[in-house]
DNA sequence: ATGGGGCTTGCCATCATGGCAAGGTCAAGG
DNA sequence: CCTTGACCTTGCCATGATGGCAAGCCCCAT
């Protein structure tokens, strides 16, 4: 099986096959006479895993940790459920920093009439934070977008 | 003023405000005798608006259209509610896809015994979607988003 | 005048991914 | 058999915002 056909197959972009190859993520690729990589089901189902995991947010090297447990039949699952606690940890902290940045502008954009005058809270905001906005009017504002998307 | 402390006072590291500086973000600092750079109040005001539009998550490129509509007296405040908007939603993307990858793994995560077994539904789930779990879960996945960038 | 801290530039590294280019290989059809 | 086009190879460059390190110059206080 060619790289082309293993990515088809894995999802996993022939570029980032040989990425994965030379970080030491997966294993060197047989060879062909030609200098063709050559997989087998075995790698795509390798290769399967890593995208799986990469859309699960993983980083290279927390996949690299999972392929060993993966491979390892003695693990211990608190190990593996250790590694995806902490990935949902980090998920987390930056879920709740974007839903921060969010709130923030959503308050803004909300006060801001959006037409050809040059008046705008938002760029008042990032001038001179809270002055636009008095803290009242933010929490209002803040109940209005939670409850009403629509505000 | 020092660019050090120009940093201190805008909370924009030197070592960024060097690089703003080369990238066209802020204009070419002062420089005294000693090839220092001279920064005045106004510098430092600057630098503020860009570190606060960094903080709510807008990209140097984004900054930079701020920046440009912060400067014009008859901008429209339209412009700059398109951009904040823009962003809100480019947020929500990557809040929406981080939800569902932590959605999906608390759910595995609820399933593992995390003991010192190997069983772990967690590998199993990365191995062969939808097999550990309920399949619920696995079609929520297989919308695949850009994830990863910092907000 | 000396020492320590700040400033300068420049280069490297991150992290995962895409793009481009020059050249080799393979398979199908004339 | 030869051409053609699709595919493979390696290698280098770019991304975006940031930190680190290093060699060398500057400034101020003792």
């Amino acid at each position: 099986m060619n790289i082309g056909e293993a990515a088809k197959a894995s999802g996993v972009s022939a570029k980032m096959i040989r990425y994965y190859e030379t970080t030491g993520l997966i294993p060197k690729a047989e060879r062909r006479d030609s200098g063709y990589r050559d997989y087998s089901p075995a790698d795509v189902h390798n290769l399967r895993f890593i995208r799986r995991a990469r859309d699960m947010g993983f980083a290279v090297a927390e996949i690299n940790e999972l392929l060993g447990l993966w491979r390892d039949r003695s693990r211990h699952s608190a190990d593996v459920k250790r590694i995806a606690s902490a990935h949902v940890e980090q998920l987390s902290a930056r879920i709740a920093a974007m839903e921060e940045m969010r709130s923030t502008l959503q308050t803004l954009i909300g006060c801001c009439a959006g037409d050809d005058r040059p008046d705008c809270p938002i760029l008042a905001d990032l001038e001179e934070p809270g002055v636009a906005v008095r803290p009242d009017a933010q929490a209002r504002l803040r109940e209005r977008a939670i409850t009403n998307r629509r505000g």
